[in-house]
Order: C-alpha cells, then sequence, then structure tokens
DNA sequence: ATATTATATGGTCATTTGACAATATAGTCA
DNA sequence: TGACTATATTGTCAAATGACCATATAATAT
C-alpha cells in the first residue's frame, strides 16, 4: 500500500487506538482534541487516507472504518510462526524464515465434534502415538481399512489400526519391538464398537 | 443475567448481527427499518436493554455499546473436550465422558515466542517424532543435557537429542531400527547454534 | 379493579457529526 | 518562477441521530 506521511499515520494510529480501546470509532473532533488540531485538519487527513486506500466509506453518516486493504495487508499476527529454511546467520524467526502462520487448529483440520484422547499403553509406538499421548479423533461409526482408529472394546477405548473383516474386526498394533499381536474380534463375541478415526496426534515435552 | 424477552431479544440479536457483519453500532433508526417499527420503538427497547445490563451508554453521542457484562456471559467459547474413561452404551461424547475442555495452546503450554518447525527424517521416530510432524520449539540459546532440541548445523535445522559436553556438542538420534548414530561436534570444528527445545510435536494424518 | 410492564407510535428538538468552501503556508519538484 | 502536495484553520450547514414527551394498548400481576 501507498506509504504514508508523518501526520497521516500518526491520525490512523489514533483511529486505531480508538477502535482497540472500545471498538467505537473516533469522531474527528475527538481525534483533533487528541492531536491538538481543528476539526477540519483531520478531516483533511482523512480524505488523504481514504485516498490511498487505508479508510472506506461505507456511506451513511460516520461511515468511514478501516479497509478491508489494510486489513489484509496487516502481519497475521494470529496463529503459530511455521519456520521454513533457516538463513545463515539469520534470528531463526527473521521474516524470511517464516513460511506462514497457523492456527493449530487448521493445521489438524480440527472440526467442531473432534475429541481429544489420552492415550494409554505403547502399542502403536512404531507410528508414533506414544503412552500419555493426545489423538484428535473425529468420530465415526465406520473406519476405513489400515487406517488408525479408536475402537471402544469391553468399556475400553483402545486406538489400533482398523481393518474391518468378513465377520471380524482386526486390530493391528504398530510396536514390532515388544511384540504386540494383531487381535482380531467377531463382532459376535465381543461387545466391539467404532468410536472415529485419528486424524492427529499431539504430545507435550517437559 | 435476567433474561429478555422476545422482542428486546430480537432488537439485541439485530444489534450483534450489525456489530458482527461490519463492526458498526446500527443506528436506532436502521434497526427500526429492519424489525419493521418506528424509531421510538426501538429507543424504549434499547432502554430496557440498557436497564437489564446487556448495553451500556459509554455516553456521548452515539455511545451505547454491548456491555462487559453480557460478552462475559457469553457461553466461554470452549475448546476441545477431552474424553477420560468411556462409560457402555453412552455416547462417546456423553457428559459423564468429557474430562474438560482444553485450548491446544494451553495443553502443549505454547507461549507467544514458540514456533512450529516440520521435521525432515525419520532419525526420531523411537522419541515419536516421525516424518512430517510438527515440532513445537521454545526459543532458548542453550539446551539442557539429553532434552530433545533443535540445532542449526550447517544451516540445516536438525531435531536430536542434546548434550552439552565439554567442548563438543552431542546429537543423539532416537531411532535404533535404522542404526543412526550419536554426532559428536566440536564447537570450533563446525558452525553449530542451538536454536530451542522442544516442548511439543503434533502431527497430522490423513 | 388497579397497577405495572412491555410494546408501539407520532411529534419535536438540541447535538453531534461529516462535509465543503475559502484561504494560508511551507516544502518539493519541474 | 510556478505548479503541486500536504497540512492547517475559520466559517458554515444539512443530515443524522438519540433523547424525551405524550399517548395508546394488551398482557400480567397484585
Amino acid at each position: 500500500m501507498e506509504p504514508l506521511t508523518e501526520k497521516q499515520q500518526q491520525i490512523f494510529n489514533l483511529i486505531k487506538a480508538a477502535l482497540a480501546a472500545d471498538g467505537r470509532r473516533p469522531s474527528q473532533r475527538e481525534i483533533a482534541r487528541q492531536a491538538g488540531l481543528a476539526q477540519n485538519s483531520v478531516y483533511q487527513i482523512i480524505r488523504y487516507l481514504k485516498q490511498k486506500g487505508y479508510l472506506v466509506d461505507l456511506g451513511g453518516h460516520r461511515g468511514v472504518r478501516l479497509s478491508a486493504e489494510y486489513l489484509d495487508s496487516l502481519p497475521p499476527k494470529r496463529g503459530i510462526p511455521i519456520v521454513g529454511q533457516v538463513a545463515a546467520g539469520q534470528p531463526v524467526l527473521a521474516q524470511q524464515n517464516i513460511e506462514g502462520y497457523v492456527e493449530i487448529k487448521d493445521l489438524l483440520g480440527l472440526s467442531d465434534d473432534v475429541f481429544l484422547l489420552r492415550v494409554r499403553g505403547d502399542s502403536m509406538t512404531d507410528e508414533g502415538i506414544m503412552d500419555g499421548d493426545y489423538v484428535a479423533v473425529k468420530p465415526a461409526s465406520t473406519a476405513q481399512n489400515g487406517r488408525i482408529a479408536v475402537v471402544l472394546l469391553d468399556d475400553e477405548a483402545t486406538v489400533k489400526k482398523v481393518y474391518v473383516q468378513k465377520n471380524r474386526i482386526a486390530l493391528e498394533p504398530a510396536n514390532r519391538a515388544a511384540g504386540y499381536k494383531t487381535q482380531y474380534v467377531k463382532r459376535t463375541d465381543k461387545d466391539i464398537r467404532i468410536i472415529g478415526n485419528v486424524i492427529g496426534c499431539l504430545r507435550k515435552l517437559k
């Protein structure tokens, strides 16, 4: 966007400050008082701010707002920065190293019905799901074959790779070292229920 | 808060809708037009809304805003439910199964300076950090011995268990199966820099 | 039966507000 | 020098706005 002069920036900052303070757009006279100017000086400067695209006039009385153009140009302060390549001799969080900003929810693709389940046991460590991890689960009554899912087996929620077969369900662990074996459960045999698919995994380290 | 009548709720909703739409508090006449009323009917109802504490008058012209009292009473936009024990015969998300609600940021203990780094390679799979995972990194210039940290080695950010020793730094992988070996780097030898500690790990499954 | 509450309208009015014209000045650029 | 831009002021004004009064009515509470 076209840069602002010092004075224009000052007035623009006053407007933003007032908006941040109480969500209320200050009148030209309020701004003028703070800046020690006459109302019409502010009017003139606002004309430039509109002209340069920082403000838009929605029409009607007192209809001037921050423009979408300006809001879009703001550094996306929300979310967590993702660092890509790290350039030599630069601080890690230097602008050039940052690939973008994300919300963790977006990153994991979390929707409203997703819940977290704390994993117990080490039966899925080969898939990077460790004891104590949280898995994000999207509720579903069926599971795609080979997907990691949560099933309720004898009142216990377990996380396994699930294969639905003819008359049974295979629950495949992922821990070769410990030698867990695939468990086959007949639908008629035990009380088994598929709860949902695991769509993410997260862990806090200390 | 004292409940609103149907009409009061309607007007209040119109005000909230307009605020959500363009951040602009509608004038009484605008509201009246939408509701098919006279301006003064809206004025009366707004009187009630003020009286019941849903709106506050900041004073001055057109100074009415949503009250802090109302904003606080809003359903706390709860995060993601954490499911503990799953009771038999109950839907997973039944109230009794839910241990609580958390924001993922709180769960991972993320503060402002934390950033995400995408992990490349399988050198830390035994610690449940897989190729393609994101690790949350808290910037630090030193690392505690034995902690998983991010170091910058020859312009490449790598995730390893770090041990700072007398005149060298040991970078210990965690993948017995693949047979990665611990790497010892003399501080004088290579350009090595500790970037931060890994405080969390997250992964999206498809 | 009476009082109160909530809704609703018409009339009116003082203020606030943004807009605009006219004008001035200092700095920059051609 | 002259043109132009940005800043700044005074004076003025129409439109928008919220406030308040009087009034009406239906429902509800006492």
